[in-house]
DNA sequence: GTGGTCTAGACCACC
DNA sequence: GTGGTCTAGACCACG
């Protein structure tokens, strides 16, 4: 569920927390669930359990988890952590619009891009 | 015209490159007209010259720049690192569209923030 | 194994640059093979850490390796980068061959040096 | 007959160096006859005189050129100056040969790449 | 331990 | 004056 890149130049912690995000936004782990242990994490990523440890304690800072010692590290409910990425992610947003523009990109052009992630998905499964 | 902000974790170097490339689009660098030299940049900024000159030999490695020993550094047609530096951008565009329809970011917030970065600005002056 | 030559007037680190793609292409370092480290290099070459790392930033430039923070550098899939390295030397060698041929070199002469680079090396150890 | 390349990285005054011997060696300048003068150079290529007098003073250096004051710059007998480029020359030849073979360039395309650089013209005009 | 960034100061070739 | 290279030494983030 987790793919890492060793070329990316990203660190792999910030990858691990970053893509953890995405799962619990997702509803993969909703509130009060258990995130997968440190070790059990760092054998099926093939990497070294400190870096575990690491993403999770990022994650525990930004209050999105919080650890149970003896138990593991469980997801926080995410309401008031939601408004914070999210005023992240409209800053950025700003900051690639302002530089596609000054590029060239039409405005048409990411009109559809954004219509395109947004599309409806009719599952049929 | 360049601002620095020693607290972002940016590099400094890459901060004054893109702000560089910024200065291109916009025209106030036009083609073969020459850059700041690599020591008064370095005086205005407050900063090391070798900082400088590592953003300066990153922009002609990147072609977007020439340097001529003794005499600049110059700006060079731009016609093809555009298309590169768009393609760069429709790629930062979808990971961040994508993100923030996890993050729960309506689509009409989005579409507004584009319209808003592309309205015509009607000066009046 | 790698020989600097101070005299040359050929920049220390692009000596080392073009050492390296040779002992790449020799398969001394294959693919995702890491480069001695930064330090270690600038010890054993008796030069500036700096100087290896510039050295280290173009072949990173280059798309010829991918540098892992606190890991290593290490060697990319070459296949695309040898093409490339093909058309900079077919120039280079048209170049040389005009430049030859103005200067009174025979074609027999040319044809002697480059069977004899090419010759099969035969080795009974 | 001389073009120069602000691009190219190559110093203005190493382009007009060249650029003269070979026009010597093709015997656009035979021995003993003027080249341009200084000041008719500059002006035909748009550059500071100054350039020019110190590719001239290069070319007297190597022996290729003797000055007469007052009168102007004059091709040497050309015998003991074309076995020293010649050797220059070899030395090149050799190493990218040396390169091509490293990166993979059959001696087939070697040898047919040479032999259409010494084609013979047979020039109907 | 690793690579990455930055500073301070020096010297060179070029124009 | 210009850009380009190199050294010495420092600090940081990463694994």
């Amino acid at each position: 569920m987790i793919n890492l890149d060793n070329r990316s130049g990203k660190p792999i912690y910030k990858q691990i927390v970053d893509s953890m995000i995405d799962l619990i936004f997702l509803g993969v782990y909703p509130t009060d669930s258990p995130l997968p242990s440190v070790r059990s994490l760092a054998v099926e990523l093939g990497i070294n359990p400190n870096t575990i440890q690491k993403a999770y304690q990022e994650l525990e800072s930004m209050g999105i988890t919080y650890a149970v010692a003896g138990k593991g590290i469980f997801v926080n409910s995410t309401t008031d952590v939601i408004t914070k990425r999210q005023s992240e992610l409209r800053q950025q947003l700003l900051v690639v619009l302002h530089e596609a523009r000054l590029a060239g990109i039409s405005l048409n052009e990411v009109l559809s891009a954004a219509k395109y992630e947004y599309r409806e998905v009719t599952n049929n499964d």
